[in-house]
RNA sequence: CGGGGUGUAGCGCAGCCCGGUUAGCGCAUCUGCUUUGGGAGCAGAGGGUCGUGAGUUCGAAUCCCACCACCCCGACCA
């Protein structure tokens, strides 16, 4: 590509909102331009990086076994009514009426389609196992986009979904696209961790996240230093610190007054959060619900929502915690207050850690009071439900009993689910088997973000002067930066044929033919990240020399003019 | 959704509090001359519904009201 004929539009500064140097970057390199709140076109510096992206991911599809087809992005409401998703996705699926007021969705993901597609065409055995994909794009909205397309509301993603006979047959399936994930990112030259995960609202089973591992990231993973144990701290086991010792101390109620928080009653007590119990106030189906952690631990809602007790539960409202507790947010604990009649059944739950704290603090359940020396058992009920419903942290054993955790910041980039029958036993999706027996389906769904995946790798590769981009991804493999292109002769037949022989090996090279000066085609080249330049000037000329510089090399290194071509091939053999 | 903030040229901003010529600066763009190995210099030029609407006023970018858009924080630690 000669450059004269491309669309190049850097700009030295970022626009204000961008917050992440992904998004900077991205903007700066013209490689994006924003329409909306997490909607932007990709600019044609951007679509040659997503087809890179592209291309490597179709090539291990294929590799995989996966086969493509492209499923509509606008949806009947039908469908996901069937499936139950109708009513379980909330505000984040966008919905759309047509002129006859029937309702549509903006898909966020294809289930539903693809289960359609195979309970009409996979009617027997003899036709699995199946899997299909595409790459197409995907709305969902967002209760807050941003950093740029790391979190856009309008993104591209690849789905793939597996369908077999059995569940051994689906973990067979998953497996290889398991594996063909590690070998899309190993290509991408990300560094990246597989880690356990949550399913979300998708569902299933089995499910692994694959993580760039960037400070930025707005997920947290656990790595045990002891084994390979790693996982998204949405779903990593937070085990029992310390065990249980006897009471010591006596209860004794306290004055605390204006003391809402546990670090107030800590500061004033010279008490670490260690010593106390800090209570969560809930309403779910089963009523209030009180759930107590030690005060330096953090609730984590998933493992909460998936307890019996906690089916839709939110948190509780100020007047439901006056009314149940008989006191304001601040003061509350698990032991009934003086006088207080609770007028329903309270449900307590404990975490593992707070069920095994003796002579704890806690609130009192009084206006500006706590206690001190409190004890499980002795002076309140034991826990109704003992449960790990904390977030792990720095320092916790790992679960598989193998080493400590450690916490890291990531970007999910992809995400495969065993997903079992949970759509195909929704949509009915069935085949005949050998017996001549209908059997429901086994699914598994596979997805990675293309668009989010750009913004992670600039997110892994950058530097002062702009993006880096690993070779497998660049928009262009080579530039060729002729100084004085358009004013000598001896140049400009140099930098042509340079560039004629390049581009006759396929290697995706770019000309700047511009004529800028040297200064303005050097940051230009830098700022978009372009792996190798080749210089070429007529002080280098005259002793039969061009420049030769990788984007990582801190200086250009003299190369004669008849061997670069060569040098280049070789880079780029494939 | 709650709180805060911002909307002035493609981008970054000033002007607004305290209303009053033709709304200004830097980058970018265009023209000319000079320059030509790390984002050139000089001279000139073009580009604005001042987010939208409705008010107050002789007069509104500026004051009032409504709306819209965008950004940040929060929406578990009470």
């Amino acid at each position: 590509m000669k450059l004269s004929q491309f669309h190049l539009s850097t700009v030295k500064e970022a626009p204000a909102e961008a917050e992440v140097i992904s998004h900077q970057l991205m903007m700066r390199a013209g490689m994006l331009r924003k329409l909306g709140a997490g909607i932007y076109s990709w600019m044609p510096l951007g679509v040659r990086v997503l087809r890179k992206v592209e291309k490597i991911i179709h090539e291990e599809m294929v590799r995989a076994g996966a086969i493509e087809l492209l499923m509509p992005v606008i949806q009947p409401a039908d469908l996901w009514q069937e499936s139950g998703r109708w009513e379980k996705m909330g505000a984040e699926m966008m919905r759309v009426k047509d002129r006859h007021d029937r309702d549509f969705i903006v898909q966020p993901t294809s289930e539903e389609v693809i289960t359609d597609i195979a309970r009409a065409e996979l009617k027997s055995w003899r036709q699995f196992p199946k899997n299909f994909y595409h790459i197409q794009t995907k709305f969902r909205d967002e209760r807050r986009p941003r950093f740029g397309v790391m979190r856009s509301r309008e993104f591209i993603m690849k789905d793939a979904y597996s369908f077999d006979v059995d569940e051994a047959g689906m973990m067979v399936s998953y497996q290889k696209m398991y594996d063909a994930y590690c070998a899309i990112f190993d290509r991408l030259g990300l560094k990246y961790r597989s880690v356990h995960a949550d399913a979300g609202n998708i569902g299933g089973s089995k499910t692994q996240e694959f993580q760039v591992l960037a400070d930025s990231g707005e997920d947290l993973i656990a790595f045990s230093n002891g084994s390979d144990y790693a996982a998204n701290i949405e779903s990593a086991e937070a085990v029992q610190l310390g065990a249980s010792i006897p009471a010591a101390q006596n209860l004794s109620k306290i004055a605390t007054p204006g003391m809402k928080t546990c670090e107030a009653v800590g500061d004033f007590l010279k008490l670490p959060l260690e010593k106390q119990l800090k209570a969560m106030m809930f309403f779910s189906d089963s009523g209030f619900i009180l759930v107590m952690l030690r005060a330096d631990h953090m609730v984590n809602e998933i493992k909460l929502g998936k307890l019996a007790q906690l089916k839709n539960f939110r948190p509780a409202t100020p007047e439901e915690i006056q009314l149940h507790l008989g006191v304001e947010p601040g003061y509350c604990g698990p032991i009934a207050g003086n006088g207080m009649s609770h007028p329903q059944k309270i449900t307590v739950i404990a975490d593992r850690t707070a069920a095994v704290m003796s002579d704890f603090v806690c609130g009192a359940n009084a206006s500006g009071m706590h206690f001190t020396g409190a004890n499980w058992g002795r002076d309140c009920p034991a826990p109704d439900l003992v449960a790990d419903v904390r977030n792990v942290v720095e320092g916790d054993p790992s679960p598989d009993g193998k080493g400590t955790l450690g916490l890291t910041r990531g970007i999910e980039v992809g995400h495969v689910f065993a997903l079992g029958q949970n759509y195909s036993k929704a949509l009915n999706a069935t085949f005949i088997d050998q017996n001549q027996k209908p059997q429901i389906m086994e699914m598994g769904c596979y997805g990675i973000g293309v668009t989010r995946v750009v913004a992670a790798a600039i997110e892994q590769n950058n530097d002062a002067k702009g993006i880096i981009w690993p070779q497998s991804m660049a928009p262009f493999e080579v530039a060729i930066a002729p100084i004085g292109y358009k004013k000598n002769a001896e140049v400009k037949a140099a930098a042509d044929a340079l560039y004629a022989e390049i581009c006759a090996v396929g290697i995706d090279c770019l000309l700047d033919d511009r004529d800028e000066r040297p200064g303005v085609m050097f940051a230009d080249l830098e700022l978009i990240g372009i792996p190798y330049r080749i210089t070429i000037g007529d002080r280098g000329l005259k002793e039969g020399n061009v420049e030769f510089q990788a984007r990582t090399d801190e200086k250009a290194s003299p190369v004669k003019l008849g061997d670069v071509a060569a040098q280049v091939k070789l880079l780029f053999a494939r």
